[in-house]
DNA sequence: ATTAAATTTATACTAAGTCTAAATACTATT
DNA sequence: AATAGTATTTAGACTTAGTATAAATTTAAT
């Protein structure tokens, strides 16, 4: 565990994923840098969200897609996915904590976190007209 | 919904994947079927997993790994994945209908199902000296 | 037997990401 | 300020997992 080194591409990176309503995918966040007017090299990029998620800054999401997308948010939460247009928002509930529990003594694990994906269709799939 | 057409080749997969403890990818189903003696094409054996997901014989899980897995267990039932080595279980305890209506309500989405991925560490590596 | 449809095969291709070696940028010490 | 040492970036080759395609084969239906 080093100190953290935010280098300008890093800083860049780290500045365009908090600033994300959504949640990027590597090609994404290349694309949206590119547009504000930066350039940097592929690895720099995929190295950058590996350092940044692994100092804690910003999450990996894998959602069963794919390639993984970014998300800035930073406190635990989940995600719901949209079946018909790919849309993914934001779970705040967290597993009520019996549950977790219960699976820790059922599988004899340690359970340090869990990720939850949930499926299903969001209002405006399920109220087209609107 | 056509009528099921289980070929040589899918009826082989579909038998080694049920006959599994564990949850092979597809590298490791090709590879078992080598050692059966079964020598099928790359692509076939590709298809036939997607062939009997959709056709709901087996699963096809996403546990934030590069490949997919395989499991031919078609209940309902969630994974846990140690850190430390890797190994996948099953968890058959479903996360409680109350926490899945509160995500309902609050991201106004109609949840259709939920995958959820256990992280932590497994008796055996808790107890490294057993 | 003949045609049509589905499946398998071999192989080319794609997408997402890792690895490597050289170039560049920082840091600390004198 | 010069030097040495470490960390980072870059460009591009490479890997892995999976999809696409077209020809060959199998199966099913007349």
């Amino acid at each position: 565990m080093s100190r953290l080194n935010l280098t300008t591409q890093r800083k860049a990176i780290l500045d365009l994923v908090q600033s994300c309503e959504d949640h990027p995918t590597a090609a994404e966040i290349m694309e949206r840098l590119r547009m504000k007017g930066h350039q940097f090299a592929y690895g720099t990029v995929y190295n950058s969200l590996r350092y940044l998620t692994d100092a804690g800054l910003i999450r990996e999401l894998k959602l069963g897609e794919t390639a993984s997308r970014y998300d800035g948010r930073t406190e635990d939460h989940y995600h719901i996915v949209c079946k018909k247009c790919g849309r993914v928002d934001e779970v705040l509930s967290a597993p009520p904590a019996e549950w977790i529990r219960e699976v820790a003594a059922k599988t004899n694990y340690d359970v340090h976190h869990s990720q939850v994906v949930f499926e299903g269709v969001c209002y405006s799939c399920k109220h087209p007209n609107a």
